[in-house]
DNA sequence: TCAGTTGTTTATAT
DNA sequence: AATATAAACAACTG
């Protein structure tokens, strides 16, 4: 699932329902996937501090407690729910937080991503590495300047989380698709016209995914389609194209979407 | 049984 | 430095 507009969606409720409670104990059920830290570590950490205003860059999510903060990244699988009572846990539930009037739980059910304790600042910037900006903060200009200089594929380089940080394959198939730009065209073969038709695309793209708290499956969405058998394209009906793009599936309309 | 999957990292080669 | 490719991580579905 989480893309940008999921792990939105995430850092909305957590900000809602966790935000400012403080921390009674921290309970982890899969000690994997507390990657830079033992359950002991993390525990004292958080333990008796107050949950600050959660953050979100790209696909990371960002939890302070006092001065420290939990870094999370939800893999393919993951998400973050909130659970006002003591309910049984979910058998993907990995790590607990439990919060005065409540539980922050991390959810996850292939274990990739997972959650980092960094103390300070320092730490949580060498964590999360050389993110490039947030993507829903990139207009035209901005994604002109970005790409300017890249020899790559579009597919690969929209994904490479260094150049813009939030997008992930079905998002950028959307948006792709919106443009009218095929998946492997390279980015130096890419006017002004087109540049500013893909900011474009990827903003509203962006901004219409948002309310929905990830990619919307609906009506006049590729994403919508690309999950049928002989899927056709929403926009002119032709049979979508299916294949390999930078080691991952992409989807296109080869008649709305051309070289 | 096997291919495929919303994400990243690492190694290797170019 | 950038780019392309493959494999690994992991667990489940069809």
């Amino acid at each position: 699932m989480p893309e940008l507009p999921d792990v939105e969606g995430f850092r909305r409720s957590a900000a809602r329902y966790a935000g400012g409670r403080l921390v009674d104990r921290v309970e982890v059920l899969d000690h994997a996937l507390v990657r830079n830290a033992t359950a002991q570590r993390l525990g004292r950490a958080l333990a008796g501090t107050r949950l600050g205003r959660p953050d979100r860059h790209g696909k990371w999510l960002v939890l302070p407690a006092d001065g420290a903060a939990v870094l999370l990244h939800f893999g393919m699988t993951g998400l973050l729910a909130w659970t006002a009572r003591d309910t049984e846990f979910h058998v993907h539930d990995r790590v607990v937080f439990h919060c005065r009037g409540g539980q922050l739980r991390y959810r996850n059910q292939r274990r990739l991503g997972g959650l980092w304790l960094a103390r300070d600042q320092a730490e949580r910037k060498h964590l999360l590495g050389e993110l490039g900006p947030d993507a829903l903060s990139v207009g035209p200009d901005r994604l002109e300047e970005l790409l300017r200089g890249r020899r790559g594929l579009i597919k690969p380089t929209l994904m490479n989380q260094k150049v813009l940080a939030g997008l992930g394959n079905l998002l950028v198939d959307e948006i792709l698709w919106r443009a009218r730009i095929q998946p492997r065209a390279p980015v130096p073969t890419l006017g002004p016209r087109r540049l500013t038709a893909l900011g474009e695309a990827l903003q509203a793209v962006l901004r219409e995914a948002m309310p929905h708290g990830r990619v919307p499956q609906a009506p006049g969405w590729l994403t919508g389609a690309r999950g049928e058998k002989d899927a056709r394209c929403p926009r002119c009906g032709s049979l979508l194209r299916r294949a390999a793009v930078g080691g991952r599936t992409a989807v296109w309309c080869p008649r709305c979407q051309r070289a």
